[in-house]
DNA sequence: TAAATAAAAATATTCGAAAATATCGCTTTG
DNA sequence: CAAAGCGATATTTTCGAATATTTTTATTTA
């Protein structure tokens, strides 16, 4: 295993340019779906209809939903089939307590490791995101998708060069759930262009405090950049819960 | 979600008396042999010997292999195939590293958290433990793979009221791969039966340590704990290394 | 001889249907 | 009336075969 320094594979993190078998294409499509809020938390997924949405056989699907319950994107319930995985407040909680641990030390090992390469990819982030519409600013489901895309790849790259493939696994899984919890609970939630600027002001900062590695700086603006979404995303469960004290477990049954 | 204090649900922890489906007691099956080492790193997985070995049709174990390939126990190998994930010395680093970041907050927060229920999980598990015979003192695949489940079990409970499943699952996660490393790289190497009462001495001074809530001799003996199975790991590496300063690629292509 | 090509075998992946299981609605019984 | 029993229906899980792909072997060609 002969690495180039601090630049290596980032694993799981690239994405197959076209997949390699119909399972693992499907596993990506649910997953997005998932992670989009288009299949809805606590929605049972009838094979039939995954079968006549995805066009494809039962095999590929199983295969895509054994994959995605071990990521607990989805819950496999005995015999009785999979839903999309519930979401709850506490849950939440806990991955944003994760993604703080792991995501400050990662920051603080790649600032250290990190070489030309790196920051070149970062720049090179940056700049694909700064070309994309923010979330809450337009409706176009595609465009929003680019925008997530390019968003989690940018966060992705700082930590890349924390030197440890595990922890890059771990931290792009809780992303994936975090990213989960922000367009389900944020969603149809317009912001203001000043907001806009703003977070793309943070993510600028971040990119330069990381690039003249100045650690402590750049883990204090990250944190507010975290904060940020944790505070919206927090408000939006409490309206939530006030609307609906207690959210009835036995419903969505007719999917979609 | 209302949970009884800090006592909660340990998710994935707690293994099905009769699973639920062929698929996920092929998924067990598969897993605890590439745990124990009776499927070695690299090796391939053919459907075909899985198939006669397992007793099943390729839809569960194509299930199983799915999920394990998410928890990268195997690895997928585009239109290839599977193949029990290889390890390495630096694999191996960042799991213990991610381990000992993990595990040392949650032993902290459990003593925080954790209530009588608990503390009489801690003992019971420990008495448990006890009424094994230590690896490297029995020959028993039987006995040595019941010690290995009390051990995780022991480690799991302790770490149990941390209040974070996350956390939990992820812990889970890493005991499993780093169990892995330890009865590849230590197989057939006995120990004294005054190390094997160390190792106990270990064991129940954590244990009482905790339930005293004295945090920081807490962590310390689990620290010198870890440090012990590290050290014997990376010597056999050494080892290793030395015998074979590089290991063939392209083999064991004959299953078992 | 070495590289390139083609046929054959081995293997993985996917499909469609059979089997097993769970769910729903209805009837019966205490 | 509530609870238990029982078909009928919906759904998941599993199998066996069909298809697609990769690997091996043999053959040809430069």
């Amino acid at each position: 295993m002969s690495e180039p320094s601090a630049n290596q594979d980032l694993g799981n993190l690239s994405i197959d340019p076209q997949p390699t078998t119909l399972a693992v294409a499907v596993y990506e499509r649910i997953r997005r779906d998932i992670r989009s809020g288009d299949l809805a938390p606590g929605q049972a997924l009838r094979s039939d209809w995954l079968k006549s949405h995805y066009q494809t056989g039962v095999s590929p699907i199983r295969e895509a939903l054994a994959r995605l319950a071990a990521e607990h994107m989805v819950t496999a319930e005995g015999k009785r089939g999979y839903r999309v995985s519930r979401i709850s407040e506490n849950d939440f909680d806990e991955i944003v307590d994760l993604v703080k641990d792991l995501e400050l030390q990662a920051i603080e090992l790649a600032i250290a490791n990190g070489n030309d390469d790196w920051e070149s990819r970062i720049v090179a982030s940056f700049h694909k995101l700064t070309k994309t519409t923010p979330p809450g600013l337009t409706d176009d489901p595609l465009k929003s998708e680019e925008r997530e895309l390019r968003h989690r790849n940018f966060h992705n790259t700082i930590v890349s060069a924390c030197g440890s493939r595990w922890r890059l696994r771990f931290l792009d899984h809780l992303f994936s759930h975090l990213e989960r919890y922000r367009r389900i609970m944020t969603a149809n939630q317009r912001i203001s262009i000043e907001a806009a600027e703003e977070i793309e002001e943070e993510h600028r900062a971040l990119m330069e405090r990381v690039i003249e590695r100045k650690t402590s700086e750049a883990c204090a603006i990250l944190d507010v950049h975290r904060n940020r979404t944790i505070v919206a995303i927090k408000r939006a469960f409490a309206l939530d819960s006030q609307a609906e004290p207690n959210i009835p477990q036995k419903s969505a049954l007719t999917s979609r």
